[in-house]
DNA sequence: AGGTGTCAAGTATTA
DNA sequence: TAATACTTGACACCT
């Protein structure tokens, strides 16, 4: 049962970016000041959006802070900025708003190379410490993949994975949450190692159509579902459509409805929250409802 | 002002 | 060994 429908980080509709940038080699502490300051003001006018619009579920960019994890970047921000910020959360949870976030594909905790972990962490670290500084509650997820191979073994890929998980802070654990990628590690596979760390999962269903696990997705899903603790919130999926003469796994620019009601086919009965990875963006939320409409079809949190 | 090459970072595939 | 895709937008330099 579809409980909410949420998107990424910019509102295309209203040309709104929450990640403003600059280049490593202009990364002064001024500039860094400046971008941040106008990406947490871009951020309090996509919670009025997602206001109007009745979304409450959403992405917060990675690049929100820029560098946070690089060591150019010595702003103790969450300091600096903590009013701003604790005045976000607050916004956040007067909307009844659901905030995650997913570190990009640098991020990699699974690596054999310690330098490389080292960078994942950091990474980690400054996801939880934004989460934290909102004062967002354990639904507010930090999503990742589980990383490489390295010309060895799945089992071997995936123990790395979570001894280093293992090892992470309590703030970064308790926010963690693992996603079946496109190419190495199925929806089975993922779902697996998350019981070994007592982390949920979230699905992918691109994803899963590019690199489908050999069980039914049916049999999988009900264990995905029961990874999510009262604590970690609704079960969350991720929901795109293939794009048209792209590889296997290429974002579409909207999402059809009939990949969510593919899906819908196959999850079990429990409300769960649903995050569309699309180039459009809101517009593809918008749509998408629009779509499910005279189908009778709406999120159960509408409602509410 | 607009067009375009480039950008912190990793992994894996292809040439 | 080197280039490139992934995914992705946005910067920054050039015309």
């Amino acid at each position: 049962m579809l409980a909410r429908l949420g998107f990424v980080a910019s509102v295309l509709s209203e040309g709104i970016t929450t990640s403003r940038a600059c280049r490593l080699s202009n990364a002064t502490g001024d500039r860094l000041r400046a971008l941040i300051a106008e990406n947490l003001a871009a951020l309090e006018r996509a919670l009025a959006f997602l206001e109007r619009h009745h979304i409450r579920l959403y992405r917060i960019t990675s690049n929100l802070i820029p560098f946070a994890s690089h060591p150019v970047n010595t702003i103790a921000w969450w300091d600096e900025f903590g009013p701003a910020l604790r005045r976000l959360g607050t916004r956040i949870r007067d909307l009844g708003l659901r905030v995650s976030t997913h570190p990009g594909q640098y991020t990699v905790l699974n690596s054999p190379h310690e330098p490389i972990v080292r960078n994942a962490i950091a990474e980690l670290v400054y996801h939880a410490r934004l989460l934290d500084a909102l004062g967002t509650d354990a639904t507010s997820k930090i999503v990742v993949h589980t990383g490489g191979l390295y010309g060895g073994s799945k089992p071997d890929a995936l123990d790395r994975f979570c001894g280093n998980a293992r090892a992470l802070p309590d703030a970064v654990l308790r926010r963690l949450v693992i996603e079946n990628d496109d190419r190495l590690f199925d929806a089975d596979e993922v779902v697996r190692a998350a019981r070994a760390l007592g982390i949920p999962v979230v699905f992918d269903w691109l994803h899963h159509l590019a690199n489908p696990c050999r069980r039914a997705i049916g049999d999988v899903l009900p264990e995905i579902f029961d990874t999510w603790t009262a604590a970690d919130g609704r079960p969350k999926v991720h929901l795109s459509s293939q794009a048209a003469g792209g590889r296997p796994g290429a974002h579409a620019g909207f999402v059809a409805a009939a990949d969510l009601l593919a899906l819908l086919q196959v999850a079990p009965d429990d409300p769960f929250d649903c995050m569309l990875e699309a180039k459009e963006k809101d517009r593809a939320l918008i749509r998408l409802r629009a779509e499910l409409a005279p189908l009778g079809l709406r999120e159960l949190d509408l409602e509410a």
